[in-house]
DNA sequence: TCACACATGTAACACGTTACATGATTTG
DNA sequence: CAAATCATGTAACGTGTTACATGTGTGA
């Protein structure tokens, strides 16, 4: 049941209608949870008929009206209460990652190319949650923003996602370097694969 | 439907009964996929019906039989047309981050301890691929292996997970050092703090 | 005028988790 | 003698994905 603590969280930088929620589940929240729009329409109603969200609709000009949620005394408590018990160990599922368990009997040039991608993924997220980064220090230097700052929460989940993609970029690097130098060494001397 | 994938895929390394696969997921697949037994057995057994697998009744003294399962011809194929597909970006799911969110109204203390606690387990991780490392190595250096070895993918993907988890000492680490010294500023002047 | 952003949803299905059930054997 | 390991499963439920449906307004 996190992916109701996840919403609950990404509330405590406001308010937000469905739509909005999704958007910031695709930007800074993809850091730590992911879910889709459809996930999280079907999780703020039930968060609201629990009395943890309480929603009201904002008429809009032009704009189809939108449900926009608010935590609620209880959704903050609740939220309180998660933090305080033992965080599970996370499962790791990585599509690429199975592709490359099993590249000495697949598609070898297909696999790079996906790791290619991946690269470049990373190298493109890394750049975005750079960019929060710097919204969130506002000039100031790591150091003092700890000191100062109210929330040190978004702070350092940021900080996790740039690792993580950094982590991803060297990696994926150091995966293309050894896949490419075994394709050159399978063209020229291919003994070792029947 | 990446489960399956990730079954055959740790099929490649040979032959195995529900419950041994099992014990597989919790070691080396750890590092790409994860999965309850319960979700093995269901998968193995449709699988089975639908030609990827073969499965054959092994009778055991002294031990209830037990059903193994060998990648079939199809097995193959299937996982070769999977590895030619473009990868999907991955999903990070982490309780642990979605509590660290919300550290600052949560339960401070106990957000430290679900950190440390994480520290622990990724050392541990850590240890433990280091250890399937040496096995796979078996003297060899890295270059060495590169060259020598039938399979990379096994070694690649450890290779993920080892810098997935000294990512996550790093940031754990670090993460403990700030919460620890917000305490601290928070004990002399919690000016900032209602 | 075509695609994209805004805005919300339904339905069906696939995948993942938890609890329970069973029973022998080996190890501490 | 208790706990862990070997070995397989069912049932119920919770979570996540995919496809579809609808309609307006804005910018290229």
């Amino acid at each position: 049941m996190a992916l109701r603590h996840a919403v609950l969280a990404a509330l405590l930088e406001g308010e937000a209608s469905g739509y909005q929620l999704a958007k910031r589940f695709d930007v800074s929240v993809a850091n730590f949870w992911s879910a889709t729009p459809q996930q999280l329409y079907r999780e703020l109603e039930q968060l609201e008929r629990d009395g943890l969200l309480s929603g009201r609709v904002v008429e809009q000009r032009r704009r189809p009206n939108k449900r926009v949620f608010t935590l609620t005394a209880a959704g903050r408590e609740e939220l309180h209460a998660f933090t305080a018990q033992p965080a599970r160990p996370t499962a790791i599922r990585d599509d690429l990652l199975v592709k490359l368990q099993a590249v000495d009997t697949g598609d070898q040039g297909a696999v790079r190319e996906a790791v290619s991608a991946r690269l470049e993924q990373s190298r493109g997220k890394l750049a975005l949650y750079d960019r929060l980064r710097d919204d969130l220090l506002e000039g100031r230097d790591e150091d003092e923003y700890l000191r100062e700052a109210e929330r040190v929460g978004p702070y350092l989940t940021l900080m996790a996602g740039r690792m993580y993609e950094r982590e991803n970029i060297r990696w994926s690097t150091a995966v293309l370097e050894i896949l490419g130098q075994r394709a050159a060494a399978t063209r020229t001397a291919p003994a070792h694969r029947p």
